[in-house]
DNA sequence: GTTAGCACTCCAGCATGGTGAGTGCTAACA
DNA sequence: TGTTAGCACTCACCATGCTGGAGTGCTAAC
């Protein structure tokens, strides 16, 4: 559909408004590549360009910039694939070494790590898995008067939870609980266990109530709507480094549109593709974000999406890069992850 | 030193500038208080204020805006002390309710909720105890292959980790090194475990090498020195919405240094005075902040300071709100940890 | 001690005009 | 037919100058 010389200019048009930020005119264009075409043949490819999609004029006198199909295109067809180094490799998994514990706190050190080394916001949302199925209760003892509760699922811990009591606690009411409540859930899927079969053992268990309740909250906020996903987002200040957020009231906007959870997670979930989605400007169903691009991944833990992470910023990112550290990244936190256990 | 009316009207004007943060004129000021005074007067009065080094002129011919010594006397003598709400309280405790399961949850949230209820940016700096005291070490069967081993420490879980094998897990090797390793390291403070005690064990426990090196690093890991204080930072969107801050190069130098995790540690161990310390404009030592005041609260677990929680935002706070706040979540996170265990 | 009046200051906002980068169009050229 | 030079035109940007308004400091009268 392009001709070679115009994917050429569209290309060096792109490139050069990734490292600049500053609509591009004719003339620049014909210094900087090496063809020896002057800066009118270049105008009237522009002019070209223009009517087809691909780039976009702020005003008349002012340079062309991309348009998202631009960007589109040169994502698909233009662009140069740009690996990570082995340096970058062994920098990443440096900071991961030094940093993280346990699962949480892979993900917090994810966004950061991605946020770093892609000057842009970086997010992500973790399933917490109400999809997990119980499989035991059990009780470690702390103390005369606490205990651990910790409730396990097919695929490690689900939830623990300190239980404390005025009186001493009978190791033997905490053994029976758990053999009443494993007895009557053992094998169900979290979600499903309902309200009767609850309220079923609620009068076995009169007498051990509190410790009963506390059970019931760990299965009720495993199931909680609000908290089956989890997002994590970092780097926000790497925004305000771009000069298209020079603007207050529109880095305001996007900090305000990234805090709140539930559109953020919305909005990764919206495509079901697996790999790599781009997302490029208008592409953003999310008026807020139509001047923004995302590259999401997502991550597997025994072949079930778990999570999805994703780079944030303005439509001038640098996308090969980003791209490659993007997938790097999901694989190896897939890594991590099974180590460290959901 | 202050007559009673230099008083009231220094409070009227810092109280009138921390509303709208526009600079006070003597006319807007005698219309509000509704003492019976003239503009002039008050104009005298005003320009006594300021030689006393209470009030800032920002140019000739504008209003008059407090200086970090009329905050200081504002806040040491003048303020009345704003109590937060049994609803606000209700409100706190129901958000921590939703959504924290574990200490590293309960920071988080802590300044998410602080940095909310503020609307200011929040911070705060928790101690990981490696003082810790290691109980007993605990294998949970998860199936054929896998099980979770959860070290306990005197106040709860100190870590958990799934142990995985290539082959079938037997039940009795994992109680067999239950056994050994409490039998020799229960009691012990984690940090004083020497590693002639480990080696010694190495050798009897040889044919589960595997399972103690999981047992091993998470000892390690509890004791690492880079990871003995965390800082969490909430709400820095906040900063954008303050007016002092409409320019983006303020806030990204503020957000660079928030980020900056060992100067924010250093400046909040800063002083080791107990209770609620507030540093305000030219009386932080840090040159970037020298625009902003700190509130900030420490909190304690068995006597020993555990972290401290600070909130950070334009020297026109709202100190008496902030204050009240930072204390009440001080005291109740407190709580909460306990409950938790560290 | 308080107040009214007045001259003065300075910022913010607006209109003005010049400059430069960039365009589109036309006509000439290969 | 594609390429190029030339030229008029457009528009953001910047510096300049002007004006109104808010606020001050000072003085003189109450």
């Amino acid at each position: 559909m392009l001709d070679e010389r115009k994917k050429l200019i569209l290309q060096a048009i792109i490139e050069d408004f990734i490292a600049t930020a500053e609509p591009i005119g004719s003339r620049t264009i014909a210094r900087k590549m090496n063809i020896n075409i002057s800066a009118a043949t270049i105008r009237n490819e522009m002019a070209d360009l223009e009517h087809l999609g691909f780039l976009e004029q702020p005003h008349t006198s002012a340079g062309r910039i991309p348009s998202s199909k631009g960007y589109r295109f040169y994502v698909d067809c233009l662009m140069a694939p740009i690996g990570i180094s082995d340096k970058e490799v062994a920098l990443i998994k440096k900071w991961y070494d030094e940093r993280t514990r346990q699962v949480s706190e892979v993900f917090q050190e994810t966004v950061r790590i991605l946020s770093h080394t892609t000057h842009n916001v970086a997010l992500m949302v973790a399933r917490k898995d109400a999809k997990d199925i119980f499989k035991y209760v059990e009780f470690l003892p702390l103390d005369a008067r606490r205990a651990i509760m910790i409730v396990v699922g097919k695929n490690g811990i689900l939830d623990n939870k300190i239980i404390e009591s005025s009186n001493d606690i009978n190791v033997d009411d905490l053994r029976r609980v758990a053999l009443i409540v494993n007895a009557a859930f053992a094998g169900k899927r979290v979600s499903e266990i309902s309200i009767e079969e609850v309220n079923a053992l609620q009068s076995t268990l009169l007498p051990d109530a509190a410790v009963f309740d506390s059970f019931l909250n760990v299965l009720r906020n495993t199931n909680k709507k609000g908290l089956s996903e989890q997002l994590f987002l970092g780097g926000a200040t790497q925004l305000l480094n771009q000069p298209e957020f020079r603007d207050v009231e529109r880095v305001r906007s996007i900090l305000n549109m990234l805090d709140e959870q539930k559109l953020m997670c919305d909005i990764l979930h919206r495509s079901d593709t697996v790999g790599t989605i781009i997302t490029i400007g208008h592409e953003n169903k999310f008026s807020g974000i139509r001047d923004c691009s995302i590259v999401q991944a997502e991550f597997r833990l025994d072949d079930e999406t778990t999570g999805k992470i994703a780079v944030l910023g303005p439509t001038r990112m640098h996308y090969g890069k980003i791209i490659s550290t993007i997938d790097f990244m999901a694989k190896y936190m897939a890594e991590l992850i099974k180590r460290y256990a959901a």
